[in-house]
DNA sequence: TCTGGGGTCCTAGGACCC
DNA sequence: TCTGGGGTCCTAGGACCC
């Protein structure tokens, strides 16, 4: 049986979050920036057509947005994971072999559809999720990912597919191939079309008739998948079952430059705090810690990044432990006279936690200190995020990102829940 | 003044081994 | 003239994704 997939996209997903909670915005040009208020990550249809551009920083369009009177929003990535939640749930609907693939994305598996129900299959999906959440969807269907994701961007793209294309036995697919331009192909990045075009391929279905042999030494292995997706040999399987993190990563700018070694052991112990929740939460433990600190990259007269790698003796997961090691990084990166802009921590060599060798020499009670993390996860999970944490992650944290303009917690606070009043 | 964060996979080249 | 050959593992860097 030939394989069917769907991918489903949210339009425009952090802007229509906050038009759920605020419909006040809709018909508005809206923006949502990411983190610190720094850049646009997110725009409605409005902001796209007064000429917002995507990841146009807030202070160079500052005119733009007073001009046309652009409503901007923080980001409020409580809302936006709560809301995909939503999304991800109401799709198992359509069929059970779901694919998270962002948090805007999913693939869904219907290669036990006929051909003639695809599209009806498509419509009544778009429209429950709508339904239900609140969120407008884009669908493709098609034969393999790679079209489908081709699909889904003529569905953006075109107000007359009403929001659902099948090329699915298509008499079309050649001329909608022919109609993206090879940029918008999925794993073609800015480089890669660069050198596509220098070879005069401009289109998708250029690039499906081009000459394997050269894409396999221009692109590697990853271009020749594209290649054959193109022609419809599937070569990218539906993943449902998502394969354990490799890695976990917390970083943020500054709100402001930080000078002080004080400052920069909060904010690195905030993060590895976060970090350490994260591992849990996957049942994960870490046996190698990266910090990092770098100076702004846009001064490059005084531009300053360095990292050190901490080996843990034992895997861990337990926070104050990572605090102590990520302290000891911080140690070695840190230069007085610099103005740091960012700092993060990464775990690596992730394990999963259970079957963990004690070291020798070790004399934590790992299994009294892992009782007191999943107390804190609990309270933190019930009464609200960082009702309890630790004191090296400070009290003011006045180096904290701005997010000057975000909207409330609207499904994941009780303190901020929508309120309606009578008109 | 102000410019995001978190990932994955692939490849080439060096170290090392027999 | 001709300096072995073939593995594995690790790492850094590049490319991509949202």
């Amino acid at each position: 049986m030939q394989s069917v997939f769907a991918l489903v996209d949210c339009n425009n997903f952090y802007v229509s979050c906050e038009r759920v909670f605020n419909p006040k915005l809709c018909g508005r040009p809206v923006v949502v920036l990411s983190s610190n208020d720094g850049c646009v990550i997110s725009r409605s249809e409005e902001a796209k057509a007064v000429g917002v551009k995507m990841g146009a920083p807030l202070f160079q369009i500052q005119k733009l947005i007073d001009t046309h009177r652009v409503e901007v929003y923080s980001s409020n990535y409580a809302l936006y994971g709560d809301m995909c939640t939503r999304v991800m749930d109401t799709l198992r609907e359509t069929s059970p072999e779901v694919e998270v693939y962002s948090i805007d994305e999913a693939f869904i598996g219907l290669s036990g559809v006929t051909t003639e129900q695809l599209y009806a299959v498509g419509r009544e999906t778009s429209e429950r999720v709508r339904k239900w959440t609140g969120i407008p969807v884009s669908i493709g269907i098609a034969t393999t990912k790679t079209l489908a994701k081709v699909a889904a961007h003529i569905a953006k793209k075109s107000s007359r597919a009403e929001g659902v294309v099948n090329l699915v036995e298509s008499p079309y697919l050649d001329a909608a191939l022919a109609r993206v331009p090879v940029e918008n192909v999925w794993g073609v990045g800015r480089n890669y079309a660069r050198r596509l075009k220098e070879r005069g391929i401009c289109t998708a279905r250029e690039l499906r008739s081009a000459h394997d042999g050269w894409v396999r030494k221009e692109m590697g292995v990853a271009g020749l998948r594209i290649l054959y997706e193109l022609r419809g040999t599937s070569c990218l399987p539906l993943e449902w079952c998502p394969p354990p993190k490799k890695g976990i990563t917390v970083s943020r700018s500054f709100g402001r430059p930080v000078e002080s070694l004080e400052e920069i052991r909060e904010a690195v112990a905030a993060y590895v705090s976060r970090a350490g929740e994260k591992l849990r939460r996957q049942q994960l433990a870490a046996t190698t810690l990266i910090v990092f600190l770098a100076t702004s990259r846009f001064i490059p007269e005084s531009h300053h990044a360095a990292s050190v790698v901490v080996n843990l003796p034992v895997p861990t997961d337990i926070t104050p432990e990572l605090i102590r090691y990520a302290h000891e990084g911080v140690g070695h990166v840190f230069r007085a006279g610099h103005k740091f802009k960012k700092a993060g921590v990464m775990l690596i060599g992730l394990v999963p936690v259970s079957p963990i060798q004690a070291g020798l020499f070790d004399e934590m009670n790992r299994a009294r200190a892992r009782r007191l993390m999943q107390t804190v996860d609990a309270v933190n999970a019930r009464m609200g995020h960082d009702t309890l944490r630790y004191a090296g992650a400070g009290l003011e944290q006045n180096w904290r990102a701005r997010a000057e303009r975000r909207s409330p917690g609207y499904t994941t606070c009780w303190n901020e829940l929508l309120t309606l009043s009578p008109l």
